[in-house]
DNA sequence: CCACATAGTTAGGAATCCTATCTTTGTGGG
DNA sequence: CCCACAAAGATAGGATTCCTAACTATGTGG
């Protein structure tokens, strides 16, 4: 065994090494599938990333900054990426507020279909992870949430939904339990939320 | 309980639809740290990539087509990213082989130091992973293979260096166990390869 | 009421990444 | 031997991304 020629240890594939290589592979499939699927629709990544998320959130997250904050993008690009879409007829603008500055944006009937099409580009993904076990699942779900706290204290993720962010959040017993002020009631691990709509900035 | 405004199983987010969330967040925060690398050396995002490529891998992998398929663009975009590379003095190109069509990437000095900066980029991931448990960093690892195995055979992936499509890997007793014709012996779960070297393609 | 912050737009430019078209070189029948 | 074809890479040109910087217009607070 000693005198094999190849070092099981090799590189920097340690184990962190590894599964950092591996989230990076998945992240290149994200991408090459919402690239895909951007050019099926005639539509570039940006325009289809924020068609799907029109679709998904509330009115007061339907602006430009709160967009570009999502993003991690200047306001300048997603206000170049809204102008666009409303010249497609996907999106309208609305200013219902009493700051007319600022408007909402709405997904027209056209912009809906399109959304709901495209909101699908992810199913290859989906695909294995439903055929996992629930216990799998889980674990992963929570390592993936423990990566992106982490993220997210260490500023590179400036925006979360996720109630480890949330000011109705409260850690129980060491973090063994999650407690939501909200719904006043204990969370168990697949009740956490990454995409919370009722998410309040701790401050 | 029951006269609770909020519905636990809001939206899309079911155990996968989360989990697809959560890696989106992850590839996000891969493609931002890119970014900001990028920009603080003054390279593109592509440029950071093939540098850090050229760096962990060996003669035959450092060629134009090679690297086009390993990050899903075409020959001519990583063309144009080697004639700038070059111009910076971060690579050489020699083409010692006989055909003389093709030529073998090579890095400086100058560009092993830039491609060895650089690969740090994503250390901010890598912090939380390394304070896991190892039975589930052990998870997350074989759950992510998973994932990569279906990309791969549903040809979102083209391209890999893993056991699960390499020639010398046989499968023992359903999956559990991994053998490897080239080392001949069976493989624990943390030693299989997301990169090995001497990947070789099944026919 | 004046200074300052905030929402969004515009202009201009660097960079990404493509398609299509080339040149050159290797390869495999007939 | 040669001719057709494939394969490696380069080049030109263009659409798109995404930025910075400067701008307008509106809200806010001492």
């Amino acid at each position: 065994m000693e005198n094999s020629p190849f070092d099981l240890t090799y590189q920097n594939q340690g184990v962190d090494g590894k599964i950092i290589a591996a989230l990076e592979r998945v992240s290149q499939a994200f991408r090459v599938l919402l690239w895909n699927e951007s050019k099926a629709y005639s539509l570039s990544p940006i325009q289809v990333q924020v068609l799907i998320f029109l679709l998904h959130h509330t009115e007061e997250k339907r602006k430009v900054s709160y967009l570009a904050n999502e993003f991690n993008m200047t306001k300048a690009t997603i206000s170049d990426t809204i102008k666009t879409l409303e010249q497609k007829t996907l999106i309208t603008k609305t200013s219902e507020t009493h700051d007319t500055r600022s408007y909402t944006i709405h997904l027209t009937p056209k912009g809906q279909e399109v959304a709901a099409r495209t909101s699908l580009f992810a199913r290859e993904i989906q695909a294995p992870i439903g055929r996992m076990h629930p216990a799998d699942q889980e674990n992963l779900l929570l390592s993936l949430f423990d990566i992106i706290r982490h993220l997210n204290k260490a500023g590179v993720i400036t925006l979360q939904r996720m109630c480890f962010t949330c000011a109705y959040y409260r850690p129980r017993h060491g973090d063994t339990e999650h407690f939501c002020q909200l719904l006043h009631r204990n969370l168990e691990n697949m009740q956490l939320r990454i995409d919370c709509p009722e998410h309040a900035y701790a401050q």
